[in-house]
DNA sequence: TAGTAAATGCAACTCTGTTGCAAATCCACA
DNA sequence: TGTGGATTTGCAACAGAGTTGCATTTACTA
């Protein structure tokens, strides 16, 4: 069964299916990782951690810390999330709803370490690289304190 | 021996003489951890790594790893240095040459993971971040190809 | 309904950085 | 110039995050 994009059903609310169809679409292999993990990353609106994954995940499905590496990885190199390390030196994942996602900057808070994904963001690119150096990404993030830690 | 910062002899090439100066300027202990691994920073021109700064000071001076690790964070925390985290999850240290050197962005490239400091950057700070959100500070990171590896 | 490539679980491992504690060192003050 | 006492250093052990190898299980294709 081949889904168009058009044909995504709007009232899709449960994220377990909506998962399956996006990796389905894309003619990639549907596993239980792969399922709950990429669902668990589309309800949440921050970029999270291994630890804040694996904790959500309990009592849903139980999956080794390695398969939960692997999942990640893989969603990443196949675009399905995005990655990124703060100032603790952890991953932090998170799905890419939108196509055009990949241009966004970061929020983190410097007490709570939480990450937020500023989406709506605009970045003017004019600065001067050293000769050769070729630009292919600018990463934007703003540190401060959050709402809950000002 | 008090010194001004107007009388910095601008002759002093002499990196060790010159982390010492800068050390003792700010009424701080002298030790040889700190000024081995300042004058290294000093005649740096990229943020470094932890372990490119260990295989630069053979020869020099032989350090713990532990003393190495605490120095590094002392001379970040006296404002001496300023340390980044890159994609690879390695801490990167880099002196602060000038006063304003807090705000600037970085070049990190994708293949041989250098780090590149651009000094000359001008930054627009006009975002909306969400309610009760309050920023400290911006990071912006230049992610692409480095002269030796397009 | 096989056959096969890919995904998973488990154990052991690496890499980066941290902590506790005793020995050495720096420096303010006598 | 010599000393007391707080700081810094070295060493060993530890911790957290992520990786690798390999046998077993699973998902898809034919
Ligand atoms: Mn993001
Ligand atoms: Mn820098
Ligand atoms: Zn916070
Ligand atoms: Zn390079």
């Amino acid at each position: 069964m081949q889904l168009c994009c058009k044909s995504t059903n709007p009232f899709l609310v449960d994220l377990q299916k909506k998962a399956e169809e996006m990796i389905r679409h894309r003619g990639e292999r549907i596993t239980p990782g792969r399922i709950h993990i990429l669902a668990m990353l589309l309800s949440e609106r921050r970029a999270v951690t291994h630890h804040e994954i694996e904790e959500r995940l309990k009592g849903k499905h139980r999956f080794d810390r390695v398969t939960l590496y692997r999942v990640l990885e893989w969603l990443n190199e196949k675009g399905f999330v995005h990655r990124l390390v703060s100032a603790d030196r952890v991953w932090r994942f998170r799905a890419n709803i939108h196509e055009h996602s990949q241009q966004h900057a970061h929020f983190e808070c410097l007490r709570c370490t939480k990450v937020v994904c500023l989406n709506d963001f605009e970045t003017t690119h004019d600065f001067a690289l050293p000769a050769g150096y070729r630009s292919r990404e600018v990463e934007l993030t703003v540190k401060g304190l959050c709402a809950e830690c000002v």
